[in-house]
DNA sequence: TCTCCTATGTCAGCGTGTTGACATGTCCGA
DNA sequence: TCGGACATGTCAACACGCTGACATAGGAGA
């Protein structure tokens, strides 16, 4: 199974030595390592995302945190709804300018993510932890590039 | 970075550089290409998914084909509503023995698989196309093995 | 035999994520 | 100046995917 030439229109005999289905599991995993991990913070996955950015961007927009997270409008657009809700973002309800409006933290949603932080980086860390280190920059850099041939 | 305790709290300076965020992107990447690529042929990724498993495993389960896709048997029942719907698969109201009542292709499903394979297999060779041939196992691999330190 | 444990199928509710559509605001160029 | 291209915010509809909960069927063990 070492045949380096693609000629078949199967990229391999097994579905599960797909690369697509690999992703999807491993995606599926670390969904659900940190479903568990974030729910003792009363928050969610896309919302932990959210908290993320806009910790290191204050002041993003709707938009360009959906960009940010690879989602659509519409879905950070629900995000941020749950998120004021809870208090943890405020977002003016008129601009000067032009029609986006700058979503920042609150105090308590610097709070809620420092905590989940910690919760977070340990799944990292977990899983992380089963790849010989010198394989990690590899793995990064490959992962990449599926993502750079695809939006080719 | 060989240490074998958690000390830091960041696995890495930036997110962009955390194997979560690079996981999330790349599947998120190659969902949509899915997505685009399967709409033509009035097909979902968890639809195809299921067609996949079901033509290799034929006979298979409500609960068997959700745990297949990593997904819940609440999901995969609704999944398998709109297939049978769609007359592409089929299922015994009753059966004999036990309660599990198992799920086969129709004729049209087989149909509906192939035609569709070829386009799924395309998005994966294409996906494919930017990893150094040599390093496709290591990263297949890695991928496994993030799977198996989260689930430990 | 009777009971408990486990697996399965299904209902309900919620959050996410998508496409499609539409209104609104800016800016650039004719 | 004005008109179109573009970005943004938002509504609606639909499909997924999760948890929680419940009923049912089989098998193992007292």
């Amino acid at each position: 199974m070492a045949s380096s030439q693609p000629v078949s229109p199967h990229p391999a005999a097994d579905v599960t030595e797909h690369v697509g289905y690999r992703l999807k599991r491993a995606h599926s995993a670390l969904r659900g390592a940190l479903d568990t991990a974030l729910r003792e913070h009363d928050l969610t996955v896309p919302q932990y995302s959210c908290l993320e950015v806009l910790a290191l961007h204050p002041g993003l927009s709707n938009a360009e945190l959906a960009r940010a997270t690879f989602v659509t409008r519409q879905s950070m657009n629900l995000v941020l709804r749950g998120l004021q809700e809870a208090g943890l973002t405020t977002r003016p309800d008129v601009v000067d300018h032009g029609r986006a409006r700058p979503v920042r933290l609150t105090a308590a949603g610097e709070r809620r993510l420092r905590s989940a932080q910690d919760a977070v980086y340990a799944v990292e860390a977990r899983m992380v932890a089963g790849i010989p280190g010198t394989r990690l920059a590899a793995l990064l850099d490959d992962l990449d590039r599926l993502v750079r041939a695809l939006d080719t």
